[in-house]
RNA sequence: GGUCGCGUGGCCGAGCGGUUAGGCAGAGGUCUGCAAAACCUCGUACAGCGGUUCGAAUCCGCUCGCGACCUCCA
């Protein structure tokens, strides 16, 4: 709420309760979006992590969103496709829904639709009215923002606008402005006009809920007038999110969140992504390659480890000597993972114990400090010559037994449940068999090894490459891994 | 125009008063039939110009660039 850092407290212990504005369903997903849904994720994942019992409610907005000219996202988008609103909505939630679990974020505990919650949201308006912060005007009801900024509300606390400021703006390029009192109100309820595809009963007219009313509805219904954490984009910052602070503070005088956290934007090649100028990239073209901004594809792990390589709070710039850096990274840790499986230990205490449980000791830390998670992976990265250097050292005594069993727990832990990244090599097809010819390989290409059959070794090899798979002699044999 | 934030080595990205972030790329080396991988070593970076300080990427001011919000947006 000021802007800075706070030790978190939940307000039941053990329990947390976690609100994010999720998507407006008109149109196929942004990639901006499915980065704010991700690195949430990690923040979810981690709270679980952590032992809390978190309800994760994540809304689906279908209805409320006024474009430019006052119609709504869903109209607007079901008349262009000729379909039922309903049918728009359904169809880019079920887009939606299919990208976050490209992306391996798991699903929210709740996921409220704005259009089923019509009635909470009118029994809403209904107090505010009642507590004097709105106001009708032809059918419409109002936020009079000018009232409950001056009975010291903390109208613009949020987003640090300044109630004189906002007192003294007063831009007339604005559409249904007609009814309002002072430019800075906002709509709760609008009346619908004859043309309006979407619109309900209210006990002031035929039309729809405004578009920052259905978070504070729903977040008061599933998560109490008061939670721990709101989450959303920066841009929502102002003006949906102090709004909804002053709809929660209008209608039950309680402050809906404890702790605010914002994302901060994707940037493309240090620009922001504009579809006017080209500047864009849409997930599904990261994922195929297909766009003039890439050099290839990526998969959908290595796009995970480069949204979660950088701060929740930081603009993310990507580029595609970014998304190749990150996709071996992703790699080297899917491979250290791998390792780790192999690898025992013969000693009790190893040379490099204390060192890696100082490693790990700040991969907590780091985590613990407002979700760092690239000071996090950097601790990991500490830690991976040691593995390697453990797994080619024949007296497998640089690390100690219990050591590394905590790593193998630990570092697996971070990755997979906290980080969400899985091992693409291993879900890549029908694995057991895919192994078992890849075992056979290796084993007849040993042997003409044996022999100092060079040519039919190399042959070998240059042909599993031209497959993209990569063999690696090593010490204690061959392996494998897809390039 | 107003409010706020950012500008870090070839690239991505932490740090935010004194200590090596980390990754990718690049260079050298060890290992290896060769290759790849792995391991070791290396770059001495903080937009520019001033100021504060024993000491600044980190604080202050100005300039330039980028971005967010102010109007729908994650």
């Amino acid at each position: 709420m000021n802007g800075k850092k706070e030790t978190f407290e939940p307000i039941n212990e053990g329990f947390i309760g976690m609100y994010i504005c999720g998507p407006t369903v008109y149109s196929d997903v942004h990639l901006g979006n499915c980065m704010t849904f991700t690195k949430f994720d990690l923040i979810y994942r981690y709270l679980l992590y952590l032992g809390y019992k978190v309800r994760y409610v994540r809304n689906i907005t279908d209805v409320g969103h006024l474009l430019d000219d006052g119609e709504d996202r869903i109209s607007k988008g079901a008349r262009i496709d000729k379909l039922e609103p309903m049918e728009v909505v359904q169809k880019y939630t079920n887009g939606f829904h299919d990208m976050m679990r490209i992306f391996n974020n798991k699903k929210p505990s709740i996921e409220p639709r704005a259009t089923a919650h019509i009635i909470e949201q009118i029994e809403m308006v209904q107090q505010i009215l009642d507590n004097g912060y709105a106001y009708e005007a032809n059918g419409s009801v109002y936020f009079d923002t000018i009232k409950f900024a001056k009975e010291g509300k903390g109208y613009g606390q949020l987003s640090g606008r300044k109630i004189d400021d906002l007192i003294a703006e007063s831009r007339d390029d604005l559409k249904n402005q007609g009814d309002k009192r002072h430019p800075s109100d906002f709509a709760i309820w609008m009346k619908a006009d004859e043309n309006h595809l979407m619109k309900w009963k209210s006990p002031w007219s035929l039309g729809f809920p405004g578009w920052h009313l259905e978070c504070s509805a729903m977040s008061t219904k599933y998560l109490g007038p008061t939670f721990d954490i709101h989450g959303g984009g920066n841009d929502l910052k102002f003006p949906h999110h102090e709004n909804e602070i002053a709809q929660n503070m209008g209608s039950c005088n309680c402050q809906p969140a404890n702790y605010w956290l914002h994302t901060n934007m994707l940037l493309m090649n240090g620009r922001k992504m504009s579809k006017s100028d080209g500047n864009t990239i849409t997930p599904t073209q990261l994922l195929t390659g297909n766009s003039e901004h890439i050099t290839q594809s990526f998969s959908p792990m290595a796009l995970r480890y480069f949204m979660l390589h950088s701060h929740y709070r930081s603009t993310l710039d990507l580029t595609n000597e970014g998304l190749i850096a990150a996709e071996k990274t992703y790699k080297r840790l899917m491979e250290t993972l791998e390792t780790l499986e192999q690898i025992n230990s013969s000693v009790v205490t190893g040379t490099e114990d204390e060192t890696i449980m100082k490693s790990l000791k700040e991969m907590h830390m780091h985590m613990m400090d407002d979700f760092n998670s690239p000071r996090a992976i950097a601790s990991i990265f500490e830690i991976i010559p040691k593995i390697n250097t453990h797994k080619s050292n024949d007296a497998k005594d640089t690390i100690g037994k219990d050591v590394l069993t905590s790593l193998k727990k630990e570092l697996s832990e971070m990755i997979i449940d906290v980080f969400g990244l899985y091992n693409e090599k291993e879900v890549n097809g029908d694995s057991n068999t895919v192994d078992g010819l890849m075992q056979l390989l290796i084993e007849l290409r040993a042997n003409v090894r044996a022999n100092k059959d060079w040519a039919s070794a190399d042959k070998i090899r240059d042909g599993l490459t031209g497959l993209k798979i990569k063999l690696k002699d090593g010490k204690d044999g061959t392996e494998w891994s897809y390039e």
